[in-house]
DNA sequence: AACTAAATAAACTAAATTAGTTTCCTTTGT
DNA sequence: ACAAAGGAAACTAATTTAGTTTATTTAGTT
């Protein structure tokens, strides 16, 4: 059972797997669909997953460590001031985060609660050092100001994540995910920023 | 059982459930879930229709009856030269049809196969009496070309309306249905148009 | 051409889900 | 106090599903 851990084929079943779910949830695709979708036997699903809830979780770890390995590499990404990486930060979560769809955190909240509860939690500490580490630079650039709480800027900037950059809300509206977090950006930042840093992020990243 | 035929509760059901088919099919979508969404208890569904399969039928008729409503209604507005007919008959076509997911005409497809031919075969009567009508007024007015073959329009029609005008493409496409139709009028009826035609579409529906 | 490894198709079973019914209880208006 | 109507939940028979097994097919190797 649970044979190989690294394969083509293994990595396929992920790959659809991840579109599937992240599009329908899990609970309402039976293994049958998705041996059907990816044009092979349910058997060969087995041979690599043990069951549906090893299938289930491990799709969701490979999305975490794709995001987390492409949130590195924008932290290590250098000749980057700290407001221009927290935009990037921002459009990189929301681009994520509108991927998935309500049923998919539903059916993990609901089939799976314990797992639930270590991933948001591991989401929120990422969060909080990921924006804390920026804050504290944009501080020390001048372009933040120092009185500005670090948890409740994280915490604005979670709501708003949740709240529109999901499908359900995107569909809704007439614009892109990049032009809708631009405009967020903006407002969001006037309320951070040092007269410096105003001037700083009008003259660069507007518009 | 399914004593009345009107009433606001079966309205609240099937404006309900035409939401929620349209979006999600209804082989996947269990008569707990829709009692629950609704808010009331199966059993006050099942005093309204006698089965799933009246329920999926009425909510499939109270739609098409809805679009046949809309349909006359731009045939009936006077003061409307044919062209102008034709492009708001191809935007509520669209309109209607990009409201249908995929999963809901497969599911149709599949449980109700006799119900589907049915309903497909009067979809595409209803098309070409449409379009036949205006096309015939378009050229009595001089603005379509004698010599386009009505049923080679209607195919074209038809073909574009199924690729372009469903939630999967629609999602994919940065742009709203109305800009979608305006081009594609603007590329199918150059070819359809006489020069008087082309000038008076030039001169009143572009842009 | 025979052999082997591995995958598919499809049948199968036990467990879970679902359509449709029924029972009991609460609400609402008379 | 009463009756009608609907909600919550238990229930059953039928269907669906996860996971297994068996037989058949395919592709590569010798």
């Amino acid at each position: 059972m649970n044979e190989q851990n690294k394969s083509p084929v293994r990595d396929r079943i992920i790959l659809q797997c991840t579109e599937i779910f992240l599009q329908s949830g899990f609970s309402k695709i039976s293994m049958d669909e998705i041996a059907v979708s990816l044009g092979m036997s349910k058997k060969t699903i087995y041979k690599y997953f043990s069951n549906k809830e090893e299938l289930v979780k491990t799709v969701m770890e490979t999305f975490w460590n794709e995001s987390l390995s492409q949130i590195d590499s924008v932290m290590k990404e250098d000749g980057v001031d700290s407001l221009l990486r927290l935009i990037k930060f921002l459009e990189l979560a929301g681009d994520r985060a509108s991927k998935i769809h309500k049923t998919y955190m539903e059916d993990l909240i609901k089939y799976f609660p314990d797992y639930w509860r270590g991933f948001d939690e591991r989401r929120r500490s990422m969060l909080k050092t990921v924006v804390g580490k920026i804050m504290s630079d944009g501080k020390k650039e001048g372009v933040i100001r120092n009185e500005v709480d670090e948890d409740f800027f994280i915490l604005v900037f979670q709501s708003v994540i949740a709240s529109i950059a999901n499908p359900e809300v995107m569909a809704k509206i007439p614009y892109s995910l990049h032009q809708v977090f631009k405009n967020i950006v903006e407002i969001l930042f006037m309320g951070v920023l040092t007269k410096e840093g105003r001037e700083k992020y009008r003259g660069k990243y507007l518009t």
